[in-house]
DNA sequence: TGTACATCAGTGAACGCGCGTTCACTGATGTAC
DNA sequence: TGTACATCAGTGAACGCGCGTTCACTGATGTAC
């Protein structure tokens, strides 16, 4: 193996990465451009397709590592929030989200962007993400609803979520239902502890 | 008033809008090409701009028209059910809501696509047509929530509103959390029926 | 340790092409007198 | 009714350009002997 060449392959890699990511969340998706990026990580274009297959491939590294850090928020806001009611979890977990994706609005609109352009089916990293994050939300939901069946409660999981992920999506739009930050973590409080009575 | 010419103008105008239409939610409002409507309308390129400022003020009329549907849809839904308990109203204009969306569905994301694309404000239209689909739930809403006051209505309205879509955008989104119809249909009553008690 | 050779990261100019938009021109329709 | 003129819908070839991707080449790093 060479080892050094190889550190400097995996470097970049990293590099781009990073370059990639912070040029998406603060420029938006659609203006990443493989030149700006070789440009700022000091190499060719030319480099980029070394380390990548194609700009996609570069995006759904950046997305990867984006359906990791929502993972690990909403993971964290758990923490020490063991003894609560499970609905008082839900809204905790919720609210971790709402701050994720008002906090990284670009980074995280190119995580559905992304997944509408390439049809087909999602890449296994995706959905093992979206199978942790599910399993966090399952926990608090099956206290909640002790009396439905486990096909049912994972529709519960599911519905659950959307709702959440609708609510932040059109709060965080600034025109359809664009709304202060404040209004909707009430919304979402309001909608989930109706829920959980 | 050169009352031939402008009734072609018209006439074309009404044309490009309906193969736009049936284009985009044939293919994508990606796939949609100024060449490709123009052939099919049997017109030259040139006469589009004519017509429309450029292929997105093209866009937005059909766009335009999408969302009248919508809420002409959500609006005979409801004929007939006036006796109804309110949430069983909500239940069915949330279902109608889901049944377009999921027989336009590439139409219905157009409607998205497009907004994400230009940054400013939404056009009049718009927020006229979203104020009439927000009046339709907030009938049903307030009878449902009689507690809560004026600003927290609208905050429950839009929160409502805001569930359905997502339930509906993720259920019909193939790689995420893409479900059958009838699933779709059951977390929505899921949702709402624990929300109206 | 030294020499010859192989590999492959890295280069960046050039390719290619898709596609919205323009613009000089034509001809039909309408108006003035 | 007829003639001259103006308007403007309609034409489609050509423009322009943005941008991802390629590819022939270079040179550093590593391996064989």
């Amino acid at each position: 193996m060479a080892s050094k060449a190889d550190k400097r392959k995996a470097e970049l890699r990293q590099t781009l990465i990073e370059i990639a990511e912070r040029r998406i969340e603060a420029k938006g998706l659609s203006s990443l451009r493989a030149r700006d990026l070789a440009g700022e990580a000091g190499c060719a274009v030319g480099a980029i397709y070394n380390v990548f297959a194609d700009m996609n491939d570069l995006v759904m590294a950046v997305n990867g590592r984006t359906f990791r850090k929502i993972g690990e928020a909403v993971g964290r806001s758990l923490e020490g929030t063991e003894g609560q009611p499970p609905i008082d979890r839900l809204i905790v977990m919720s609210n971790a989200y709402l701050a994720f994706a008002a906090e990284n609005v670009l980074l995280w609109r190119a995580l559905f962007d992304i997944d509408m352009a390439d049809d087909g089916t999602a890449p296994d990293w995706y959905m093992e993400e979206l199978r942790k994050l599910f399993a966090n939300i399952a926990g608090p939901v099956s206290e909640l609803f002790s009396e439905l069946d486990a096909k049912e409660l994972e529709l519960m999981v599911r519905a659950l979520f959307s709702s959440v992920h609708g609510i932040v999506l059109l709060g965080l739009q600034n025109r359809i239902s664009g709304v202060p930050r404040g209004n909707i973590e009430r919304m979402i409080a309001q909608v989930l502890r109706r829920i959980g009575n």
